[in-house]
DNA sequence: CTAGATTTTGAAAAAATCCTGAAAATCAGC
DNA sequence: GCTGATTTTCAGGATTTTTTCAAAATCTAG
């Protein structure tokens, strides 16, 4: 299996290369835009690596670009941002899955795995965690294979949590994450507790397991182990 | 924790370095435009206070000298000035956050916290302590392995031991540090005994080391020697 | 060694947070 | 404009955490 990272921390590409070099995948690196298109028009990668805040342009030209020219690779996003539209719009553009700075070397290869096994095994483009099942290209979400109805605002809680895996969310970024644009309404929370007891309430109801764990004082985590 | 203060009102700095010296920063000042740029290419600092209202040239040519020179500081822009314009100039430039005078230590030190946590914490995966590992991003605390669940003021406070390990830490700082955000006057800091005791219980409960040790009249220190 | 100050400890009061159900407000489609 | 769905607000009770308090243990200065 063939790999480009595309990054341009070098610290950073260097330790993602070397892990998953030792992970037995065969790793090229890219640290621009032009260095990846260029690479990526010449090899074919089962999956490419993408940190969309790499400087010089938007990184989502990026990925609209690599997708079509190489509709085969696998994309994984990388980001730093914590904006909910860039996740959207990424997945969106065709990417397959993303993470979010910092990660663990460990999460991210169980993400390629998991890409490549979707795409080599049944090409969906969903994201899966455990029994539930997001297509971001239909916001549709199944448990145990049965599709659920869930409101605008559940679906975006649910997928905040299924790509902050294990992360404490505070109510706050949450509530971000539900409302969309306002940003200066830290007066009342509240409404997050319904939201979060409405999705449990549809997931259980499904035959589905409640993976949101509040933590005390800090907020919720999306949490399978 | 080091921090350079760039003010030019002695009462001001004075106050400034009183108060953050009190947080158990190690603070030094500059009083002019020149001092702070001989001051910060002799020494690394954490954070770089600027009053951008310096007489003998612009503040914002500072901040693009201070940012060439030491792009690993934090740099937040201290302003009498309350205009957006210079506000998103100074960002422009590379600071990274922004204070309108009159504004409260409180609220500073807030800033100067959260800056820190950015800059120290975002991307690191994880801060290993002998058998003590944070991971900051989940908040996830585990000792020999096997995590602990802990408070969210024992949380802040192991946090504020491990990265100001072998230093002796008032209990009026530890107290700002666990009680985050409302920090005006606090007659008792008898809670603290507790947060302690509680922190020292579930550490010793893992199996773990009581690395806090009491400096008698002056604090505690976080000690591994 | 003693006295006074400081830290430790346990327990109980106070405060904060979370969950729930239901009502009020808002939104979307017709 | 109406209607049903969705979002938000609100109040209670349950739970957890934070803070207070007082007694016991420990420490330091003199």
């Amino acid at each position: 299996m063939k790999l480009l990272v595309v990054e341009d921390e070098i610290a950073l590409q260097r330790s993602i290369v070397s892990y998953l070099t030792d992970m037995d995948y065969i790793c090229e690196a890219a640290t621009s835009f032009s260095e990846a298109l260029m690479k990526s028009s010449v090899h074919e990668y089962d999956c490419i690596l993408v940190d969309i805040t790499l400087p010089g342009g938007s990184g989502l030209d990026l990925i609209r670009e690599l997708k079509q020219q190489h509709k085969e690779s696998g994309l994984i996003i990388i980001s730093a941002k914590d904006s909910l539209d860039d996740r959207l719009h990424g997945l969106n553009l065709g990417a397959d899955d993303y993470l979010t700075k910092p990660f663990h070397l460990s999460e991210l290869n169980a993400r390629i795995k998991a890409l490549l096994r979707r795409k080599y095994f049944n090409g969906m483009q969903t994201i899966d965690v455990e029994e539930i099942t997001i297509d971001p290209s239909r916001s549709a979400v199944t448990v145990h294979g049965n599709e659920i109805n869930l409101t605008k605002s559940e679906y975006r809680l649910l997928l905040y949590f299924v790509t902050n895996r294990e992360r404490v969310l505070s109510k706050e970024s949450i509530a971000e994450h539900i409302g969309g644009d306002q940003s200066d309404m830290l007066d009342n929370l509240d409404f997050i507790y319904s939201h979060i007891k409405n999705l449990r309430k549809k997931v259980l109801d499904a035959g589905g397991t409640d993976y949101v764990k509040a933590v005390y004082g800090m907020g919720y985590k999306f949490s399978t182990v």
